[in-house]
DNA sequence: TCTGGGGTCCTGCCCCCT
DNA sequence: TCTGAGGGGGCAGGACCC
């Protein structure tokens, strides 16, 4: 897929189309996940630190990741990919190998641009987003020909063009040479697959190492004889936060680190495993890192043997100086059956221990101070909502709002949030700005990218009537709240506080009347 | 004001066992 | 009974990928 996240954003906010989009982490240590090429003009590349970025592009918008709408449209697609073959093996959300001759496709070029050319366009149809297509006789050269392709093309290499194609590459382009391996080719004189070929697999393995050498050498060759293997099981599972100012207090570090042991644990259950090697990854304030582990007697699943393994292995790590990241980890996984009595035994016992945990955090966040991940929405971490903490609204979440319906924040700050009011299918919307506690506003699931099909039945009008819906009527209503009196808070959200439509209104205030967006630049 | 989060694989070293 | 070689597991770090 071609930008992935950002294009879908694209597609899911009308007003951003045909701007510059990065989507990214937006606190001060956040980083480009992935630039839309509106923005890739003014140099901004995924892994670049979202400070550059903002240096670089300041008009662009900037939004949070929506994992939940990337993971819809990847299974869409993946699913268009299994109909092409039963060997497909995703490398990540929006990349994938497809193993044609599995697919029963004919070996002919003619047959599988046919078949390449018609997978985009289904794409297309079924995500409203582009996707680039490499066709090749190996792995390695149908990654090299996607990357020819984007954005939105197709490349197909032929059989027996190989050498002469890959011969003036950079060494880059090879999968495995990243910016190290580059640099110690490029000591030795080494800047291009051609050269990396002349070197010969002995000085290359004499270079890099045994395996790396030589299989960069093959593949220098053009040789990669990697089979497409669908359903790989994943051999560890892990968590980090990096948080926003250095953590100094030993207390916090000690704290966070359970934290991350119970979300490791919980994201270990959920996958059916459990693990025997125990990982803490610590990052300190200059950026080196280190990691400790440990080897348990059997694999577990229960947070607390991993909780207390994890701290054991803090004990020895000096975090005096300041810690930028904690990450707690699993390795060694085994089926959850292998699990041993003795640990599902003592569960229910663990069980209760982690309500308590559960009902200390929420006493203990009041007075959480600067230094926090990332917050997760309020929403996701359990059911019910921390009244404690105000709520966080993320540019680029979804949200609903009881009187004008379906919309995204734009930005938020000061008390004050402010949201787009467009959906997938609309032109594009107009901003409105809300105080941060409006009770007519509310998170919302996201809408799909492509409108989906009517509803069957004799009546084949959409849901949503074609045209804007109405920009007068809003402008009306512009007109009756523009002034509407804020009334007082009310912080005690007793039992019974809901969040549900129907409160009044008249709570919503707009201030920016359509132009002023203070806190973030409309693109 | 640089530098996320989730992974995989490889290497070198140490220690223990055979 | 002692000794040395070699294998394998555990551990730490690093490179790379998306």
């Amino acid at each position: 897929m071609d930008a992935f996240f950002a294009a879908a954003e694209q597609a899911a906010k009308p007003s951003l189309r045909g701007k510059p989009v990065i989507v990214g982490g937006l606190g001060p240590r956040g980083v480009v996940s992935t630039a839309s090429y509106e923005a890739r003009v003014f140099g901004v590349r995924s892994a670049m630190a979202m400070a550059q970025a903002r240096r670089l592009c300041p008009n662009a918008a900037y939004l949070a990741p929506r994992f939940a709408v990337y993971r819809q449209v990847s299974d869409t697609v993946m699913g268009l990919l299994s109909e092409l073959s039963p060997l497909v093996e995703p490398l990540s959300l929006d990349e994938a190998f497809v193993d044609l001759e599995a697919g029963g496709v004919p070996a002919s070029p003619e047959a599988a641009r046919a078949v390449g050319e018609r997978l985009r366009a289904d794409i297309a149809a079924a995500t409203g987003l582009t996707g680039s297509v490499g066709l090749a006789g190996s792995k390695m050269l149908a990654k090299i020909a996607s990357e020819q392709a984007k954005p939105d093309g197709l490349v197909l290499i032929e059989p027996g063009t190989e050498w002469e194609l890959l011969g003036p590459m950079s060494v880059r382009t090879l999968p495995g040479v990243g910016p190290a391996t580059a640099e110690a080719l490029r000591r030795a004189g080494i800047h291009t697959v051609a050269e990396t070929r002349e070197a010969g697999e002995e000085e290359l393995v004499r270079l890099l190492g045994k395996a790396h050498g030589a299989s960069l050498y093959a593949m220098a060759c053009g040789r990669d004889d990697r089979p497409v293997v669908a359903e790989r099981d994943a051999k560890s599972v892990s968590v980090e936060d990096t948080f926003d100012v250095d953590l100094t207090d030993r207390t916090r570090v000690q704290v966070e680190v359970a934290r991350l042991a119970d979300r490791c644990v919980r994201r270990l259950r959920e996958a059916g495993r459990s693990g025997r090697t125990v990982v803490l990854k610590v990052r300190r304030y200059d950026f080196s890192t280190l990691t400790r582990s440990e080897t348990l007697r059997g694999p577990t699943d229960d947070p607390a043997v991993v909780r207390e393994a994890a701290a054991r292995l803090l004990e020895g790590v000096d975090t005096t100086a300041g810690v930028r990241l904690l990450g707690v980890g699993v390795t060694g996984l085994a089926d959850y059956t292998q699990e041993d009595l003795f640990a599902q035994a003592a569960q229910a016992a663990h069980e209760a221990e982690e309500a308590q945990e559960r009902a200390q955090e929420v006493t203990e966040g009041a007075g959480e101070a600067g230094g926090a991940p990332q917050a997760l929405p309020a929403a996701l971490e359990e059911g019910g909502e921390d009244v404690s903490r105000p709520r966080r609204w993320l540019p680029g979440a979804d949200v609903r709002h009881a009187e004008y319906g379906a919309g995204w924040v734009q930005g938020s700050g000061v008390g004050r949030v402010t949201v787009r009011f467009e959906d997938p299918w609309s032109a594009p919307g107009r901003v409105r700005t809300f105080a941060v506690d409006d009770p007519a506003l509310e998170p919302a699931e996201p809408l799909p990218l492509v409108r989906p099909e009517p509803a069957a039945g004799p009546d084949e009008s959409p849901a949503i009537p074609d045209g804007s819906p109405g920009h007068d009527r809003d402008q009306a209503h512009d007109q009756h709240q523009a002034h509407a009196p804020d009334p007082g808070h009310d912080h005690g959200p007793g039992p019974g506080h809901d969040h549900g439509p129907g409160h009044d209104p008249g709570r919503a205030h707009d201030r920016d009347r359509g132009r002023a967006q203070p806190l973030t630049s409309s693109p």
